[in-house]
DNA sequence: TGCGGATAGTATGTAAGCGAACTAAATTGG
DNA sequence: CCAATTTAGTTCGCTTACATACTATCCGCA
C-alpha cells in the first residue's frame, strides 16, 4: 500500500541524511533542519512565523526546531525592536560555515537515495506526490471538496 | 527536493486516515494501527516481534503501539505457554469488528489522496519509492555500498 | 484612547519512530 | 550440564510532528 511506500521512503530518507551528517563529523545536525537552512542561506533575520510558513511546518513545531538548532549552535534568536512579540532568526558563524556540507549532503543523498531512477521519474514521482499533498489539503480542509 | 515531498505526502496520508477514522467516530483508530490491523487480519496470535518485523518496525517501537492499541481495545497481549519471553497479540471483539471500517477507510483515502493520478502512476510511485528504500537501506547497512 | 480581535511565540500533551541499555528466558556449545 | 550468547519485550531518552491553550503584544476602529 501506498501509505507504507511513503512512511518508509520518508523515514529512510530522514536517517540517511543524518548518517551523512554524522559521517562528516556532525552528529548535532539532522535532516530536521536543512529545510529551515535552505530558508536561511536564502536570507536570514526573517520571524519563525515567516519560516515556518516556507517550510510548511506549524509554529509550535517550530519552536522545538529552533531549539535544537540553537543548541546546535546553527543560529540565534533576536528580539525584533519593531514588534515586541517576534523573535528574528539569525545563522550563527557555523550555521553559515557549514553551508556548503549541507549542499554535500543533500547532494550525496539525491545520488545514493535515487541511483537506478532516471532523473525524469524523480521528477515525476515528486509531482506525483505533490498532487497527493494537494488531495490531501484539498479533502482535509475543504471538508465536502 | 524530494525529501520534502515524501515527508509532506506521507504526513499527509497519515492525517487523511486519522480524519476519516474519527469521521467514523473512530478517534481512537490511527493510521499507526492499520499495518498491524491488516497483518493480524490475515492471522492472529503472533508475537510482537513477527509483526514488527511484518511491518518494519523495531520491537521498540512496537511495544508503545500495541499500548495504544490495546488501550483502544482492538487486541490483547497473551503470555506464549511455550515460551515465557514471548506475548501474543490477539485481536478483541472490536479490532476484528471494525475489520470492515478499516477497509472502507483505507479505500477511501485511496482514492481520495490519489484523485486524478491513474493507476498504473501509482504503481510506478510504488515501484520507485521501493527503490529508494532499497538504495537506504544498501547505502545504510553496508556503509560503502 | 482604549477595547477587542489578530498575531508571535511558547508550553503542554500526544503520536510515531529510532537506538541503547536492561531483564528474563531460551538456546547453543564446550 | 552449565556458561555464554541470542532472543523477546520493555524502558528511557531523543527527534519530529501535530493540536490546543496560553501570554504578550500589536493593530483597527469606534
Amino acid at each position: 500500500m501506498i501509505g507504507f511506500f511513503l512512511s518508509r521512503s520518508s523515514l529512510a530518507m530522514k536517517q540517511h541524511v543524518n548518517l551523512l551528517f554524522k559521517e562528516e563529523g556532525m552528529e548535532d545536525v539532522s535532516m530536521g533542519f536543512i529545510g529551515v537552512l535552505l530558508e536561511l542561506y536564502k536570507g536570514d533575520g526573517r520571524t519563525i512565523s515567516e519560516l515556518g510558513d516556507s517550510v510548511s511546518l506549524e509554529r509550535s513545531t517550530m519552536t522545538g526546531l529552533i531549539d535544537r538548532m540553537a543548541k546546535a549552535d546553527l543560529v540565534t534568536r533576536e528580539p525584533d525592536p519593531a514588534d515586541r512579540r517576534a523573535l528574528r532568526i539569525w545563522l550563527t558563524e557555523r550555521g553559515t560555515r557549514i553551508q556548503p556540507v549541507v549542499a554535500k549532503v543533500l547532494g550525496q543523498t539525491y545520488r545514493d537515495l535515487t541511483s537506478g531512477i532516471g532523473d525524469k521519474d524523480v521528477e515525476k514521482v515528486e509531482k506525483l506526490l505533490g498532487r497527493i499533498i494537494d488531495n490531501a489539503s484539498s479533502n482535509g480542509k475543504g471538508k465536502n471538496g
